[in-house]
DNA sequence: CAGTGGTCTAGACCACAAG
DNA sequence: TTGTGGTCTAGACCACTGG
């Protein structure tokens, strides 16, 4: 016999117990909602609200008519936190800081994978953990889509910061990779040329209109963690 | 004067809408739930369903009394697929196929951070990509935990998507970086050494008892993707 | 066609934390 | 103390898709 469940909480800790014990193994389907509303003992809208977030994590597989199985070849997902770097770095217990090493306006490199009829501002840009450098970076800004960057005041805020509040919401891509440092890397992050450096390149979006792409170079011995 | 609305996906689309046309600007309080639904035209729940993903995305702010407000500084949440290997390399199109190197039980070295009363299962894998190498994996597995592991046959199934499927729901943690190929890493995948590899790191636990550490070193030019 | 998940509603009570 | 989000319920209808 059950114990009565209530929250989707329990709902989802009692469906992890069962995964887990192996009631339920890989590939196997598992009662429809109501059911299982039924014998735990509360709403439908309950076991669809547990169920639905353990779908999303990839435990279960969910398909209308074909009901939930257990996932048999999870592809977990984890949930990644990407803060400003301030708040990155003040979250290691260090100070921040950073310097604009060079602002320009122009036409943007071919490279870049951009619409080269606008003009762009070419940010470099150095954040700094304790005084040590922290992160190498180097961006171009579309001054079509964001023109209220040309007069932006970047001593206070970064300039990723500074667009995250004065460019409202905006959708993005990332990818995340290591690089051999190259010679300019390597003089900025202070670091052997060659270096394995990890690398974030992030393209943001105002719609279907790029604003701002950057390489972000992390100096060595930076992680990324989470949990799963 | 708004038009009506009815599902959450519409609330949500209406509320990023407010943001991205600084309606509601970083920092704003926005109205709580209750008027929200009255204005829109919806029942609270459909409101609050949709808040709450916007708050998991680190778009929103929510607390309780204090009310809701757009991020100030928003910590993007960026979810990332952690798929098993053989999903990894078939998604680009291509052949996978995986040997294991080495197999053998003994004690584990204290730099993985183990207990050193158990018995350990060593295992080096290669995964390959169309016959390229693609992933170096090293990993110690805790007899003591998993002792089906012992006899398994790994031939068809990799370590880790053997575990997957016999171990049952686990929780982990996990941690990406980058590393200057060492001279083992570079000889598996064949690339030159001190080259920058993309390493995870990852632990998986049986409630408070690690099963399994790996750390696996991705040839040069992997990236991971995704968007936010 | 019919079974399953997806969602909406209206009303209710609870938990938390700001003032 | 009291306003705000967090959640539960019962019932209903819809949307998708497998058979």
């Amino acid at each position: 016999m059950t114990e009565p469940v209530v929250t989707w909480q329990a709902v989802q800790a009692e469906v992890l117990r069962r995964i887990h014990d192996r009631v339920w193994a890989p590939g196997d389907m598992i009662p429809n909602e109501a059911d299982l509303a039924i014998e735990l003992g509360c709403a439908r809208v309950t076991v669809n609200r547990a169920l639905r977030g353990l779908a999303d994590l990839g435990i279960l597989d969910r398909r209308r008519k074909a009901g939930t199985r257990v996932a048999l070849t999870p592809v977990r997902r984890a949930t990644v936190e990407i803060p400003i770097t301030r708040q990155e770095v003040e979250r290691l217990g260090k100070t921040h800081a950073h310097r604009v090493i060079e602002r320009w306006i122009g036409p943007v490199d071919a490279a870049w994978g951009l619409s080269e009829h606008d003009r762009y501002m070419h940010l470099t840009t150095l954040h700094l953990a304790d005084g040590a450098p922290f992160l190498y970076e180097r961006r171009v800004v579309n001054l079509a889509v964001a023109p209220m960057m040309e007069t932006a005041d970047l001593a206070a805020f970064s300039p990723n910061e500074w667009l995250v509040r004065h460019a409202g919401f905006t959708r993005g891509d990332i990818a995340f990779s290591a690089e051999n440092a190259s010679v300019e890397d390597a003089a900025h992050l202070a670091c052997p040329n060659g270096a394995a450096v990890f690398v974030v390149r992030r393209t943001t979006f105002d719609g279907d209109r790029p604003i701002t792409k950057v390489r972000m170079a992390y100096a060595p011995g930076f992680e990324m963690r989470t949990v799963l």
